[in-house]
Order: structure tokens, then C-alpha cells, then sequence
DNA sequence: CCCCATATTGACACCGGTGACAAGAAGCGT
DNA sequence: ACGCTTCTTGTCACCGGTGTCAATATGGGG
């Protein structure tokens, strides 16, 4: 085998090698090689033994972009999200290359507009002249009915990550987002508090209903109810929970809980409490959602609910390559389950 | 013109038209479209002329792997970076997007871990294999050297952002921490605080060293002197900020303001504060650096520093490109200015 | 020993572009 | 009219892989 470094030093140099360099110093034809790297069972065990050790002392590495010509699609899996929360979209980047990883697939970003009539047609361009294996497209993209029949339209892999099974065909990732409000809902409940509020997320998030009605259901397995004139629409952002936090404390009788869609307005009906002169949790309960950093940064530490949305990312990248290397040793989870994660900022009601 | 798009129809149907597709319709050769395609000013003006309007007629667009093949590079760009906040990966990944943007380059994501011994390899594989035409390249991955070394060496397109100018080639945005953290300094100063604490950032990021640099720097401009037992040794991390602070608050007499070298150890300090009983901004002032979300969510609302994060990451995409499309109209910025970003942590020393 | 099915390999065109170089047309001076 | 530039275009091989199909061994049955 140090023959074949020889060899290399002096007819490749510091050339990366070819298909057709392994090819020679083997004395096969290149389709044999390709052959072997692809794994295909129509080989002499002995050959493959012999083209492998080659392509390991060599350093070969097929080329993604003459393979993907060949085989009229590349190695590159797209990241279709228009989430505005920056460590969701990491957490879930890092997942994603965490399934991706050792597998030769490299992961291009994709952030979008969705309010841009331009999105979907953009999408498909990106997606087509990619020639993308796959894309994973998360909330609240995910939730558009449009993109999904673009994606199957061009017959491009892929896998949408949502609170909620969206459609009959498995390619999902389900966060259950509702079963997450239930436990939000059965704390409070469990703690004492009758009188709760609600911060509910943007209307044209799916997750936003999701976790509401989780949170009713939560609340009503011990008889509690939740009260309209208690439930305030926020849309996610911190802003719209400092105001509408700012409302529900000024009620008369205010709720002894609230419970915020999301982490951000967590904080913010935190700190409209805190403006208000009211203790948290002594006098005001707060939950949130999501366990982003936020939640543990604030004073008391926030009690939420996390999904886990690093493993979130893996199994999309894992059921989105599924459909490639077939036979996954068992079929990939497609779904996570949120679960409670208590602090400071939740107790029993007052007196 | 309708003619063809009949012609589509008829003989290309659905699939994806190519060079050839357009030769035929334009009855010259594909080379002349090549031309077309790359700008070459080597073709008849009406030649080009029919020819665009052909290509724009039936949606031609050249695929990018059959194009990369044969330059011998790829259409990507790659995004380097070990850095493990969130908010800034999304940022400057935002800021690459936007100088991206209409070029037809789309970018991969690379994340690292700096203290494993295979980063440098598999960067240089990554870059290698998917012939990368360029990559940004972010704090503290960009302040090594030997990656830097690699990428000459593979004749790889780059540009390293780091917080001060780091090598004689002009393959940089310098972010300039030490001017933001003689503006930490100068605010302090100026509001009066002499006795002043700080907790510095990790010591192998070069950001800490300027950003503490400049933060004496600043003091010294108002005759303050940062006295060598004020300073707490921290590691950007909010836990470090935590116990560093609750140190620093424990001294006697303790200082009227801590300086800490991001957001998160100053969410950590005013944490400590807090559980120490001492009152924020009224005992104890306290400035942050990055002016991240948590500067915002925390009460009350951090007096930081800011470092256009997105900017930076559209200078470092515009000067990659310049390298390509080697006149833009004006040379690019290559470097940006931290600033003073004054709210309520901070304010004039008791008594 | 011959015939045929099976296992293994290679030849060749092709994926969709590009570079090198040559060829044809047009304009110019003589 | 002729030779020489300059402008414009085309031919052909090639980038590094793959699919198709044919060719060549190999082994078993009659």
C-alpha cells in the first residue's frame, strides 16, 4: 500500500484525487470504483477490499457536485424557516447536523418572509436549481398548506416540523405542543390557582391554539376553567407580553396565574409584574414555554415548558435521509413530547 | 417571443430547460449562451439581446453543480463558527444572507468545537469537498491561526471577523470591542463611579482582552484607575457572571459598577445583586457588552454595548464577493463601531 | 464437453456546463 | 483584389461522476 502513496506523489502531487486517479492505481475501470462507492452489491468482495484500501490511502472523496450531475440532485438538505426566535432556529440548525452528520449531506439556510407573496416561489426556485435532496421547513412556514404542495409538486424530500400532525402523510415532525400547554395547565391547577390568565401567541400559528387548548384541557382535568375575559391575545413577542400582562394585572379581581404562549412574553408579563409592584411568584404566577435562554436569565427563573428542539432538528434530519438509506436500523421516531420544567417564578396562590 | 414558449412546451414539456434547451431555440451554439450567462463582452449585442430574452422567456437558470464542475468550485458559501450564542450565529448568519442575496451563492453552515483536534481537518475537508468558494469565518474560531494557515493553503476565498485586525492582509471586518469598551468606560466614568468593578470575558478570546483594554482605557480618560482586585476572572458565560459578581459584590467596600464583558455575565451580576439585596441601577451600576435579547428581558433593562452583528455579517459576504466581482462600486467597509447603548442598569453612585 | 444462468467488469454516452483554440465575417490600409 | 486585424461564433475535449448495456469469466446440469 505504500506503493500506491508513491504512486500518488508522483502522477497526482497535491492534486485532490479523482475517481479515475483510484481507477488506474487499482487497474479497474472507474465504473468498478463508482461501484464500490456506492456500495453496490455487484462486486467482487475481494476488488471492493482492494479499491477501498485505495480510496482510504489516497484520501479520495467523491465529488458531491459531479456526483449530483450524474445523479441530477446534490447532497444538500435546506433549512426553510421565517422563525423570528434565534436559538429556536440554532437549536434546531444543530440538530439537523447532528442527523446529517457522517452521512456527506451538508445543510444550506433558507430564511424566509412569509408574508411576501414572493416566499413560495422563491422556496421553489432555491429548492429546484439546488437540485436540494431535501428540506426541512419549520414553523410557521411549516403550517402553509402551499409550500407543502410545491415541495410534493417538484418531488423534493421533506420533513415539516409542527405542534400538530398536518397532514396524512408521516413526513413530520410533531412537538405535541398541546400535551406541553396540558402540563402547563395541570401545574397551575395542581398549585391551587383558580382565577388563571392566559397570554395566548399569534393567531396564525398553529402552536398558538395548540398550546391553548392544551392549557384548557390541562386546567379542566381538575376543574378549573379558564375564563375569556381572562385570556389576552398576544402575538409572541416580548412587547405584546409586557402589555397584555399589564392588562390582566390591572383586572379586578386579577388572576393569580398567567400562563404566555412562549418564553418571550413570559418575560414580558414578568416584567410588566414587576413594573406593577406585584411578586412574582408570592402574588403572581407566571409559566412560560419554549425553555430559550430567557427563561433562566430573568429573576425568579422562569417555569416553562421545553421542547426539545435540538432533537427536534436530528429526527427531521434523520426521517429526511429515511427515505434515502431506506432501511434506518428502526424507524425513526416522528414526534417529542414536551415536558415541564419547574422554577421559580410558579407557587401556590396567595392567602 | 410567444413562439417560444410554444416551443418549450412542445419539446423541452416540464422538465427544468438547460443550456442546450436555449441554443436550440436561439439557433447558435451553447458556448455563445455560456457567454450570455457569464457577462462575457465577447458577444454581439443583439446576440445577447435575443438570447436573454429567450432565457428569461422560458426560466432558464444555470445549474449551479454542472457550472461548479467545470470552474472547479461552488456556488457556496460557508459560515464557520464555534461561537455559542445563538442570537449572534443568527445574526451575522442573517447579515451573510443579505450580502448574498441576488448573487447566487447560498450558504452552508459549519459549526465547530474549537478544543477538538480534528477541527482543522474536517474544516479543510469540508472546504475541500464541497469546494467552497469562500467561508466567513466568526469569533474565537476566526482568531486561529492555523485555520487561517489551512485556508491559504487550499486557496480558499475567506474572511475572518474578529474583534481587532489580526493579520496584515486585509481579510477581515474588525469589529473594534476596545472602542466599545472604552464607551463602557467613559459611561461609567463620566456618571462618577470610582471605584469599578469588572468581570472580564474568557482569556483565550481575544474579544476579552480588547474589550477589558478598552474599558481601562475609557476609565483613564476620566482619570479612573481599574484596580487589579476588582477584576473577576469570567468566561462569557452567564453562571461565570453569577459567582463572579456575587464575589465582587462581597468585597469591601464593594465597587459602585460592574463592567461585564458581555450580556450574559451581566444578566449573571445583576442576578447576584439581586439575590445579594443590593438594588440595580440605585447600588450598584452594571453595563453589559453585545446588547443581545437578555439585555432587553432582564429588569431592569440592561445598559450595554452594541456590535452590529447583521451588519458585520453583510460586509463579510460583500467583501468575500468583491474578491469575485472584483469592482463593487466602492471598496466595502471592512470594519464596523461598537456603541453606547444607554438604559436603566446604570446611573450615578449612591451617596 | 457443451449450453446456459449468474457473477463481475468494462466501454461509452451522458449529466450541464466551461476553457482553449480555430474559423468565418467584417473593416481597413495598400 | 489581397493580407491583416478585430469581432463574433462554433468545435471539441473536459470537469468527475453515473446509467445502460454488452462482454467476459465462472459454475452447474445434461
Amino acid at each position: 500500500m505504500a506503493a500506491c502513496r508513491r504512486w500518488k506523489e508522483r502522477k497526482i502531487g497535491s492534486r485532490k484525487p479523482t475517481i479515475n486517479d483510484v481507477a488506474e492505481i487499482a487497474e479497474v475501470s472507474k465504473k468498478t470504483v463508482s461501484r464500490v462507492i456506492n456500495e453496490s452489491p455487484l462486486v467482487n468482495k475481494a476488488t471492493r477490499d482492494g479499491i477501498q484500501l485505495i480510496i482510504d490511502e489516497i484520501g479520495y472523496r467523491p465529488d458531491p457536485q459531479a456526483r449530483g450531475l450524474a445523479f441530477r440532485r446534490s447532497y444538500l438538505v435546506g433549512l426553510i424557516y421565517d422563525n423570528p426566535n434565534p436559538q429556536y432556529v440554532v437549536n434546531v440548525q444543530l440538530g439537523i447536523l447532528d442527523g446529517l452528520r457522517g452521512t456527506g449531506f451538508e445543510l444550506v439556510v433558507h430564511p424566509c418572509d412569509r408574508k411576501s407573496e414572493m416566499f413560495i416561489e422563491d422556496a421553489r426556485r432555491f429548492i429546484e436549481v439546488q437540485k436540494l435532496y431535501g428540506v426541512v421547513v419549520t414553523p410557521s412556514v411549516s403550517e402553509d398548506e402551499r409550500l407543502a404542495e410545491v415541495l410534493r409538486d417538484i418531488g423534493c424530500e421533506y420533513v415539516r416540523i409542527a405542534s400538530v400532525s398536518l397532514d396524512q402523510d408521516q413526513r413530520m415532525i410533531v412537538t405535541n405542543d398541546r400535551l406541553g400547554g396540558r402540563e402547563a395547565g395541570k401545574h397551575l391547577a395542581k398549585l391551587g390557582h383558580t382565577r388563571v390568565g392566559m397570554v395566548t401567541g399569534r393567531r396564525s400559528f398553529r402552536s398558538a391554539h395548540e398550546r391553548r387548548g392544551g392549557f384548557e384541557e390541562g386546567l379542566a382535568d381538575f376543574g378549573v376553567k379558564l375564563m375569556p375575559e381572562y385570556v389576552a391575545q398576544g402575538d409572541y413577542t416580548f412587547e405584546s407580553g409586557l402589555a397584555r400582562g399589564a392588562e390582566l394585572i390591572d383586572m379586578d379581581p386579577p388572576p393569580t396565574a398567567i400562563f404566555a404562549a412562549n418564553d418571550e412574553m413570559a418575560a414580558g408579563v414578568m416584567q410588566s409584574a414587576l413594573v406593577a409592584g406585584l411578586k412574582v411568584p408570592d402574588e403572581l404566577s407566571v409559566v412560560g414555554f419554549d425553555n430559550f435562554q430567557t427563561a433562566t436569565r430573568i429573576w425568579p427563573r422562569l417555569t416553562t415548558v421545553e421542547t426539545p428542539s435540538r432533537e427536534v432538528g436530528m429526527l427531521a434530519a434523520r426521517q429526511l435521509l429515511g427515505a434515502a438509506h431506506d432501511t434506518t436500523i428502526e424507524a425513526a421516531r416522528n414526534q417529542t413530547f414536551p415536558r415541564l420544567v419547574r422554577r421559580d417564578s410558579s407557587r401556590k396562590p396567595p392567602n
